[in-house]
DNA sequence: TACAAAACGTTATATTGTATCTTTTCGTCA
DNA sequence: TGACGAAAAGATACAATATAACGTTTTGTA
């Protein structure tokens, strides 16, 4: 699925939600699409920054604030970085394997994990509203 | 078990392992076992400044490297604070459940959803060597 | 066209974490 | 015991990440 696609994916979602993927959130999202791998905000930043006036990081982090909310993109919280989402069409479990090697990150979503975790929680007396989960490792291209 | 009887307990864990839980070590500890839940590296920081010379972030960065290596502490990676562990005797699956109303926090060793975890990495080729698994929620006390 | 809400711009600042170099402490062994 | 090298701690400066606060512009709507 190419960019394109995925940014129009992405704004039908938005539309049909009532939510506003405006031209200034789009193009977080692309940069995210475009850069295959995750980029913290202030990579955003610069990216951002290239060809026109520079930007503070407040319109980033309201970007990334309002494609978060959509589902549209991911934050990893042991890089503080953010990646956009393969599948953002409903909510889903997000669980991320990270090379620690080549940067690299694969989002895998595994029912039976989310499932087992709700059932810890819950056992625990505990009502779950995010669930973060995040292997570090070697991925297998690089051993 | 008593503040001092686990301060003992990773005395001894830590020169069975020839490491060496230096008295500013063992403060940062106490200051964790104290607190009963999680504290900020800054938290801490202002903790060690009551009654004496202000230190620096460093000194308490060092010291929880320490700590993390020798498993007697944990790192809360959405909170960006650390945590005693209750049961540091040898490796395990570290999960937390993160009350987002009280802000305590339990740690459950959860080998089921470790050897799913493992599976899956496995599957896409990975080789995992730290897993981050951190519920957000509501505890039954909050509730 | 007026209006209110949402989005955006701008400045300043808070929070979290490191790099680097110096000094001190500690264990080891001549 | 005393010299020595390694580990730990002190100290300064700074980097990286994130948010508060407030004013301006844009947008959808009545
Ligand atoms: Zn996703
Ligand atoms: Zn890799
Ligand atoms: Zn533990
Ligand atoms: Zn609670």
């Amino acid at each position: 699925m190419s960019t394109e696609e995925r940014l129009e994916r992405a704004m039908r979602l938005c539309t049909g939600r009532g939510a506003r993927l405006t031209p200034q959130r789009a193009r977080v999202l692309r940069i995210l699409i475009e850069a295959e791998r995750p980029l913290g905000a202030y990579e955003i930043l610069a990216e951002m920054a290239g060809g026109q006036r520079a930007l503070a990081p407040p319109t980033v982090y309201r970007a990334l604030e309002f494609l978060l909310a959509q589902g549209l993109v991911h934050r990893l919280e042991t890089l503080n970085a953010f990646i956009d989402c393969r599948h953002p069409e409903r909510p889903h479990p997000a669980q991320f394997l990270i090379c620690s090697a080549c940067g690299r990150v694969v989002e895998i979503d595994d029912e039976a994990i989310a499932a087992r975790l709700l059932d810890a929680a819950s056992q625990s007396g505990f009502a779950p509203s995010r669930k973060v989960v995040e292997v570090i490792g070697v991925c297998e291209g690089c051993r």
